[in-house]
DNA sequence: AAACGTAATTATGAATTCATAATTCAGTCA
DNA sequence: TGACTGAATTATGAATTCATAATTACGTTT
């Protein structure tokens, strides 16, 4: 008898691990703020160890800050974490796109055509959203397609960390452009397979978004500091 | 008042977490074996609760397994899994290579040289022992060098993972040489400062490990069915 | 004797309890 | 009025307890 579904309930520290990475990530609870433990068992309905073993795996990941005694807080993005995290992320998704090239399959190719053709129709229509979404897929297809869970399960940490970023990105007019070509070339090089260059593209791809996000910040920052 | 140096009490589980992950880590937990609650729980003198939370800790980390209602295992390093994370832990070391470069201090160099000479006398003397340390203190050395303390988490977990291999890794003749000649020109580009290239030799140098490490296990399967 | 089923035991996940560190707040004194 | 002291409150880390799933031991049946 081939597993059905293998029925998988999965323990309660677990499913509070992904609803509260959620929260951190989906901005929820904000960074630096406190978590409450005491009101998040209450909305859980579930007791404090649970929620603990799942607050030390957190902080394990980096999502929260464990301070003894004195409870959990969001962790903040600083800039110097910025600044150590994406160099890691491109570096990682250099590594994507030399295995992807040799992994990848015909279903993965078609299926990163049809997103890669998604988000070119959103840039063309200015469509920020669907822009979003179908980048986000095509970086998550390329991951995986390398067929690498160890290489996948880091990436998607320090995605994680860092995805809170990229969402209030509002990048720039030239940057979007940019960052077309720079697809239109990843394209390019996947179709032929050629994954050292791919890499190196992907790689540069990520920290040219990572200056953009930069400048973006700096921007800000002096815009609010004036 | 400056930190006079910041008084440190652990929480239990950090303790246990550190101190558990050395047991997998230095092979006093074999792959595979229980995790014995109960026994850890007398031996370190704490309850379950924070052994307990410990264990979420190192099965996030990926060197245990949880099984819900049946407790942890020691995870198993499968040749498979070690396909997947040398590849990985070659790319961070090639990143750490490029940032080394930029990175480093002059007291950094001095170090990683005198260590680099340690390993070389220790190689002419045919002392395993002592090269193998010297040869880890270089690389810990070249990742503490670039400066960059998410690099360095991710690499440290990698390694760990695969540790346990390169202790048995007794390595022939042949590719002791070549790793001899990797770190003579290793050094030669760190002296230079030259980045790019340095990444690279480090990274072909932990592929060739690899390699040689599969070369290594391939022919003991054999024997071990002959 | 082997295989199955059931009861007893054990181990595990989670809730609760307990001790103590941190924080808050009221009262005192400068 | 404002800063300091110390009690009261709260929150946290860890131990203990409890309910249940898994494993083992044992007896029955073929």
């Amino acid at each position: 008898m081939n597993q059905i579904e293998s029925i998988k309930r999965p323990t309660l520290h677990e499913e509070l691990v992904e609803r509260l990475r959620n929260l951190v990530v989906e901005d929820a609870l904000k960074p630096g703020e406190k978590v409450p433990e005491k009101e998040l068992c209450e909305s859980f309905g579930v007791s404090r160890t649970p929620l603990r073993e799942a607050l030390k795996v957190l902080a394990s990941e980096g999502f929260i800050v464990l301070q003894a005694n004195r409870g959990a807080r969001v962790a903040e993005v600083t800039r110097a974490e910025l600044d150590k995290t994406f160099p890691v992320i491109a570096a990682l998704e250099q590594l994507a796109g030399e295995l992807a090239c040799q992994q990848a399959t015909d279903a993965d190719l078609k299926h990163i055509e049809a997103r890669h053709a998604a988000m070119v129709a959103a840039y063309q229509k200015r469509d920020r959203k669907n822009y979003f979404q179908a980048n986000q897929d095509i970086h998550l297809a390329l991951i995986r397609a390398a067929r690498n869970d160890v290489l996948e399960g880091h990436h998607r940490l320090l995605a994680g960390r860092v995805r809170r970023v990229r969402f209030m990105a509002n990048l720039s007019d030239e940057r979007w452009a940019q960052a077309i070509e720079e697809h239109e070339a990843m394209m390019k090089e996947l179709r032929v397979r050629n994954g050292t260059v791919l890499g190196q593209i992907m790689r540069q791809h990520m920290m040219n978004k990572y200056a953009a996000h930069m400048r973006a910040m700096d921007a800000n920052s002096e815009a609010s500091e004036s």
